[in-house]
RNA sequence: CGGGGCGUAGCGUAGCUCGGCAGCGCACUCCCUUGGGGUGGGAGAGGUCGUGGGUUCAAAUCCCACCGCCCCGACCA
């Protein structure tokens, strides 16, 4: 490709929007532009580069038995009531209608026409198991767009889904997606780390992130060290509590005035007490009811935890009208003593003595409330954040927080939507049975932003060879000289009927504003075609990651890459 | 949805406080110059100043409404 024919329009201020490294790289080397808010025009060096990471997933998923399909972006209202989505799925869920009124939504995943599918086609579980996947666009009205093509309203998505007759089927295939999503991200030149997932909206049963470890990442990680257990902190088991705060004598309790006092830093401030003697308590409604989770001040409720332990499908936090109902009181002065719903505490708080709460009185706390004596949850759980140096919940030691982006993401659906769905197959018995099913995603334009982020220096891109869009670029540093013109051609000629991708920089422009767009565009090899090495007759040999070139001879130079590039 | 900010040429911006010819840099077109890290000079083209309304002799500038975008938060794969 000869650039100066290319829609390659590189740009040297950065737009303002761009809020992360890989977003003002991707915008400056030409490969993106934005059209409204999360949305992004692909141009002509992007999609190269996203055309690769795609043939590398499909390779991987071919290599694991997967079949390739195309299933409709726009899918019927009908199927999501099937499955229970359509009203669950909310706001993010871009709906449109069609001329006869009819209600459809912009795919935001695909569990629902493809189980809709091999209801239809597949009757035996002699035709199991099945592992399908395709490429194509995702919709997501996010609530805030952001970090480029990172986060983006609509998005390059591989989605494949697997279909099994029984628990070891499943488990093979959910293992080989598992290696197949390491191979992948492995060939993008990604730093990857696989994490235990929440299992989230979409359900189901054990769950693994493949997270690119980066300072932008908007999910964060608890690692151990010690034994290697990684988890995203939706999911990561607190550690068990460990002994009591101090002796085990109950005072009497008191009731104290806390005027417009409701947090408990602020009543910790005001009492001169540790956030750790505090019981917090909040007002929830789970699938319409109300529910209160108690826990210890000084931690942090997880919702999806929650969400988990009282098996709820929707859970939000109460409206202040709820929460005056349920607690009789101002917001701020809630506690677990007299409550009239039932209560889910967290394991931390059984361990605290003489503890302080609201006193479901406007401007007033309890001093002195101890479970047991003063109330009691209907039930404990693990509810609450994990937080850095917290025991790890496999080996002890101490847990450390990491930034990640989530590029990848494998489920265990079990038969949640089969059975929604009613998709099954015959046994060996003849018995009807719901097809166990597996989902796995890589996000595509995701997994390219990710590799920019991490794979730069100051001054542009480093490609990863495995997805670089062109291998080579040939350089002639000025074209007003006849010799250096046709030196350049020649190795790009001979590049190109080699089969390597290469891209000739044949603009009349100055050597510097060459050097400069090559760095930026950062593909793996530079070939620099100038009158002062040419008068050798020699070209310089340049890696983009590596500092320092190589002169060789003319004639030598297209041999030369192609054993560098092989390597 | 709450809080904050911004909207002026393709990009980056000045001007707005205090109303009075819409400017600058980059990019673009043409000419000359230069030719190994964003040359130097000259000539040019390009604007509903986000949209609508109001105040005024006069609005990019002041007022109101709306739209869009960005940031923080809440929310969410």
């Amino acid at each position: 490709m000869k650039l100066s024919k290319y829609l390659l329009p590189t740009l040297k201020e950065v737009p303002s929007e761009a809020d992360t490294v890989a977003a003002r790289l991707m915008l400056r080397a030409g490969m993106i532009r934005k059209v409204a808010s999360g949305l992004y025009e692909w141009l002509p060096f992007g999609l190269r580069a996203l055309k690769k990471v795609e043939r590398i997933i499909r390779e991987e998923m071919d290599r694991i038995g997967g079949q390739e399909v195309w299933l409709p972006t726009l899918q019927p209202k009908e199927l999501w009531e099937e499955s229970g989505r359509w009203p669950v799925y909310g706001k993010e869920m871009m709906r449109v209608k069609d001329r006869k009124d009819g209600e459809f939504c912009l795919a935001p995943t695909a569990e629902e026409v493809v189980t809709d599918l091999v209801r239809r086609e597949v009757r035996s579980y002699r035709e199991l198991p099945l592992l399908l996947y395709q490429f194509g666009e995702k919709f997501r009205d996010e609530i805030r767009p952001r970090f480029g093509v990172m986060r983006a309203r609509e998005f390059y998505m591989k989605d494949a889904y697997s279909f099994h007759a029984d628990e070891s089927s499943l488990d093979k295939t959910y293992d080989d997606c598992y290696a197949a999503y390491g191979r992948i991200f492995e060939r993008c030149g990604l730093k990857f780390r696989p994490v235990e997932a929440d299992t989230g909206a979409i359900g189901g049963k054990s769950s693994h992130e493949f997270m690119v470890l980066a300072e932008t990442g908007e999910e964060t990680i608890a690692a151990c060290e010690g034994c290697g257990y990684a988890a995203n902190i939706e999911r990561a088991d607190a550690p068990p509590p460990t002994a009591p705060t101090d002796g085990h004598q109950h005072d009497e309790l008191k009731e104290v005035d806390t005027p417009g006092v409701g947090a408990v830093e602020a009543v910790a401030k005001l009492l001169k007490l540790p956030a750790e003697k505090f019981l917090k308590t909040l007002i929830y409604v789970a699938d319409g009811k109300p529910v209160v989770a108690v826990l210890r001040g000084d931690t942090e409720l997880n919702e999806p935890k929650l969400q988990r332990a009282l098996a709820a499908k929707q859970l939000f936090k109460a409206s202040e009208e709820i929460y005056r109902q349920v607690a009789g009181c101002e917001p701020g002065f809630a506690g677990p003593a007299g409550l009239n719903a039932a209560i889910v505490a967290d394991h931390a708080v059984a361990d605290v003595v003489n503890a302080v709460s609201g006193a479901n009185k406007t401007d007033k706390h309890l001093v002195n409330i101890n479970v047991g004596r003063d109330w009691r949850p209907a039930r404990y759980a693990d509810i609450r954040m994990i937080r850095p140096g917290d025991k790890c919940p496999r080996c002890g030691k101490a847990v450390a927080f990491f930034k990640g982006i989530e590029v990848g993401h494998v489920f265990k659906l079990g038969t949640k939507y089969s059975s929604a769905m009613n998709a099954g197959f015959l046994t060996e018995k003849g018995e009807k049975s719901p097809f166990l099913m597996g989902c796995y995603g890589i996000g595509v334009s995701r997994v390219l932003a990710a590799a920019i982020e991490q794979c730069h220096d100051d001054n542009g891109i480093i490609w990863p060879a495995g997805i670089a869009p062109f291998q080579v670029v040939v350089l002639p540093l000025n074209v007003s000289e006849p010799k250096v013109v046709e030196a350049a051609e020649k190795i790009y000629e001979g590049l190109k009927a080699k089969g390597v991708e290469v891209l000739l920089d044949d603009r009349d422009q100055r050597a510097g504003v060459k050097f400069k767009d090559a760095d930026l565009l950062g593909l793996p090899w530079r070939v620099t075609v100038g009158e002062r090495k040419l008068a050798e007759g020699k070209v310089e040999i340049k890696a983009r990651a590596a500092g320092g070139g190589e002169d060789v001879p003319i004639e030598k130079a297209v041999d030369v890459l192609l054993n560098r590039i092989k390597l």
